[in-house]
DNA sequence: CTGAAAGCGCTTACAG
DNA sequence: CTGAAAGCGCTTACAG
């Protein structure tokens, strides 16, 4: 950066005042129009940049928000947080902010390390995107700035979260699958490995209740150890007809399973998925599944961290973001 | 940030002066051991932070660099420079530095906008992370800092680049088919749209014309128009007996279009993809592809960045990173 | 070993 | 409308 350029300089130049390039330069009062011109086109000519690092240190804000995925989110296979970011990122530009990304290692997570981005002091504001462990919550929670949950939540901790409406998208899905006819559903996922995996199932769950439908432990089927990675699925006996899973990738990967198995998507078992990535039109058939607003989050976090940073007492609790069922060819209606 | 603690509020709580504070905290000569193991104990109880823009102000740093990706590679298919970008963000992380992500929307790349991160003097120096156009690289080449393309170059602009080895994969793997027997080989990408695309073509090229073949206009194929957007892949009278895809993407898309009209993968025609993304693996069969190493392109492009930060007139030129052959499913063995 | 002074580039009252 | 003074939090010589 090598303060190339300084408004002193440009002051100088014009024998003039700093105070009144700064006023000038930033469209304040107290300037006469004419002068205020002249500053600008000199400022232009001589390469003027504006030194963020010394507004900074004035107003004590650094016009920047950090954004935190744990490590174990960003597989090679996984881009989902990364498009959130990336959203993000597009919508804090509006506010004139930035990000910076803070990609958490397991080992700070397990040793409740700061992030840089925090100790030194670098952001005005921190999105957690992604669930971290119980402990790391609390590491958070003793983190002095605005700071809120994207993707998750967590009961105990009274920290400002944004989810997909989870419960209600599950919910709403399975309810579709039984008007389609379907009367022994499953759901896959472990549920005891995040809060977005145990709310579908509970929406699931829900729907199931509503309709005066029983619910057998055969019917839920684990797909991830405890560690996140992917286990073989084992199926039940008596093979369901639809499968509600957590996610398109697991539903990607069902619908592989059962046609290397001999069944038939859909005309055997009707499959649905949550999220609508790429998995989703990748799968074979196409899958019928719940989009998440990806821009619609990236859009309200952004607003709530804004609102925050300028209101640190604000508070907003749990915050929904629907989402909204994709029809497409995964499942079908079968006789009653 | 709220100047909670600072380095003089630690001194007057321990009767010494802010310098003395500065010089523990920094681990800097002319502070008795004693006094220094106190004053970082009293920091960490007070919850000290270091407040960077203070630093930067000072040394005329700001410990960020930008990276710039065009919005037109960040469709929702497309995660492979998000993926790069996070790698960046890693390798910074160990030399202190913080990775700021700007997605360069299509009308400022129209206007030859600085980005904000310029403007603002917010980044040390700039990774532009994917082909801008000729008029928009004259834009980077008039900001005065430090910076570099990654993934693609240009020729007239002495701007350091870092790039796959797309001529050299291009031409291993055109070999390779050629070792496998085949004679008719296709190229498919449209070479006029970025650089690697072109410099993937001539390492075919040059297999082809190593090998005594002669290369016919029949062979090239086009897979998008002039505004990146895919289109339908005309194919020859004469289907060829395999196919050079410039990307795993499109090589997952011609699987997928031979596999509908009737051909099987690789038993009638063999396919070959580049970047060894998720397409590869997702592709039936799973493609031969050349891997892309984004770790290595990450690495070495933050080590230059950070060079060049460190002494202006560094000068690197084109640096290539090597790619590798990948062996999976999709290219046969046939009779010569 | 310790600290008073000056300065980084900018902005915010306040005085003229 | 214009500008001198003070200060944001820190660091870098330099003096004791």
């Amino acid at each position: 950066m090598k303060s190339s350029v300084t408004m002193k300089d440009i002051a100088s130049k014009l024998g003039v005042s700093s105070v009144t390039v700064s006023k000038a330069l930033n469209d304040k009062e107290g300037v006469s129009d004419s002068l205020k011109l002249k500053i600008k086109k000199v400022a232009g000519e001589m390469g003027y940049r504006f030194n963020s690092a010394a507004k900074s240190i004035k107003e004590g804000l650094s016009y920047n928000i950090g954004v935190m995925i744990p490590q174990r989110f960003t597989g090679l296979q996984e881009s989902f947080y990364l498009r959130v970011y990336q959203q993000i990122a597009i919508q804090l530009d509006h506010y004139g902010y930035f990000g910076i990304l803070n990609i958490l290692s397991s080992e700070d997570e397990e040793e409740l390390n700061f992030p840089r981005v925090y100790s030194e002091n670098k952001v005005d504001g921190i999105i957690v995107l992604g669930q971290v462990s119980k402990k790391y919550i609390e590491t958070v929670q003793n983190m002095e700035l605005p700071k809120l949950f994207l993707d998750f939540y967590d009961e105990h901790a009274a920290i400002d979260s944004i989810v997909t409406d989870n419960f209600y998208g599950a919910y709403e899905i399975t309810n579709y699958l039984i008007q389609c006819g379907h009367r022994d559903i499953a759901y896959v996922g472990n549920i005891y490995s995040t809060s977005s995996i145990q709310d579908r199932y509970l929406g699931y769950y829900k729907s199931l209740l509503e309709h005066g439908m029983v619910f057998e432990n055969r019917l839920l089927l684990n797909d991830r150890d405890e560690h996140g990675r992917y286990i073989d699925i084992e199926f039940p006996e008596k093979m369901p007809t639809a499968f509600v899973c957590n996610c398109d990738q697991v539903a990607y990967n069902l619908c592989e399973r059962l046609n290397a198995m001999g069944y038939r998507v859909p005309d055997d078992c009707s499959v649905v998925g949550f999220d609508n990535d790429v998995y989703a039109t990748l799968a074979n058939p196409q899958l019928t599944t719940v989009e998440v607003d990806i821009e619609q989050m990236a859009r309200t976090s952004v607003k709530t961290i804004m609102d925050k940073v300028a209101n640190p007492n604000r508070h907003i609790g749990r915050l929904l973001v629907h989402g909204k069922i994709i029809y497409r060819d995964s499942v079908k209606k079968i006789n009653l």
